[in-house]
DNA sequence: CTCGTAAGCGTGCGACGTACGCTTACGAAG
DNA sequence: CTTCGTAAGCGTACGTCGCACGCTTACGAG
């Protein structure tokens, strides 16, 4: 009866997600969120309760573009993997959500579909629930650590060549690894601890 | 010649660990940490530069409390366990740090001690460089990423307890396994999860 | 055409980080 | 004991943030 909503979640989600992109994470306020969408600021708040529920948007659309179908004529192990490497690809796509990620991942439809699938594959895997629940645990640390990691000090850059710098009398196998880190790529570098979890996993 | 300093790091750092610990990581302004030491708030820019230099404090200051000596009569896996484990202790106590960890880690000279341990470790398990390069790194991103998982939603929390009354039509294997999880103590978790890598790690 | 409802927004408030420049305490030199 | 250069310490002020509040306005059912 009264006035429709000229706006969905999926494009103020979409607004916030090209501020961040372009600006980063300071840029994104509420103020420039408006201003992307062609509206004043307290209009936004038509739709969002508050800046944390329009981080917790942006979140979810952006792991709403992880593919969690299951390829199913793969391995267990490699299911798991492939599943890990979506998320990857797709947050690797908007770095800035990065931090967004892990203060949010709970509260998203995307994450909770995206578990869901995992852990039908380590059920299939046959891991009774106890060790079900440890392993997708680690899983999870691993997949959102990696990618902070990643995004903070990331191999290639500036942090591994300071910490090549380091006198070697301080720290000496810092110093040392860090100069044979700057040759590894992110992905190979996230495939490998992968490798290394999903061995432990014995799937 | 002139006036000297009345304050160290190490005292600033406690007073904003305090307040931290007192009123969270919402709490933690340069006006909070000022009145906590007893001087005006521009004083505090005598001894950091800005806010992002005062959480790096925060960091190193908690981080330096880890004991990064190898325990010698151990086998190679214990004593990777061990260094994580005690990471973990350390910050469990103040848990309001965790999501500055990962935005200053690597600023950090205490979390570069801790490294170069663990690196020393792997290296006298025989790892070659590449292998040490990627090991390091999975072991960082799971510590790092599981004390988030932990902070953000814990499994004995409510994030958990949502999860178990989800429809089970929606995610099944979510809302049989969040059932499970709720009997999983946090030590038993990080633990586990350790387990696994390690194994994968085949020290 | 009327009118109830919610969309959209202008203004303003309190709190934040911090630039700037003044005042003041210290301790070495005389 | 006095002087004085230096840096400690701080008061004020600015720009920006999230957001509370209440007004205006566009819509669509009757």
């Amino acid at each position: 009866m009264p006035r429709p909503r000229s706006l969905t979640n999926p494009q103020i989600a979409a607004a916030a997600l090209r501020v961040l992109d372009r600006d980063g994470l300071d840029g994104l306020t509420m103020r420039a969120v408006a201003t992307e969408l062609g509206m004043g600021t307290m209009s936004v708040y038509r739709y969002v309760a508050d800046r944390a529920q329009l981080e917790a948007l942006v979140v979810d659309h952006v792991l709403a573009g992880v593919d969690t179908t299951v390829p199913a004529a793969e391995p267990r192990g490699r299911q798991v993997a492939v599943l890990a490497e979506r998320v990857r690809t797709v947050v690797g796509a908007h770095t800035a959500v990065v931090p967004l990620i892990l203060a949010h991942r709970h509260t998203s439809p995307a994450s909770m579909r995206w578990g869901d699938a995992v852990l039908g594959v380590l059920a299939d895997a046959g891991l009774g629930p106890a060790r079900r629940v440890v392993a997708f645990r680690a899983l999870l640390a691993y997949v959102f650590g990696a990618l902070q990691v990643e995004h903070f000090s990331p191999l290639a850059g500036p942090g591994t060549a300071a910490l090549a710098e380091l006198d070697p009398a301080d720290h000496p196998h810092l110093a040392s690894t860090a100069r044979e880190a700057q040759g590894i790529g992110p992905d190979e570098e996230f495939r490998g601890g992968l490798e290394i979890l999903l061995r432990g996993l014995e799937l």
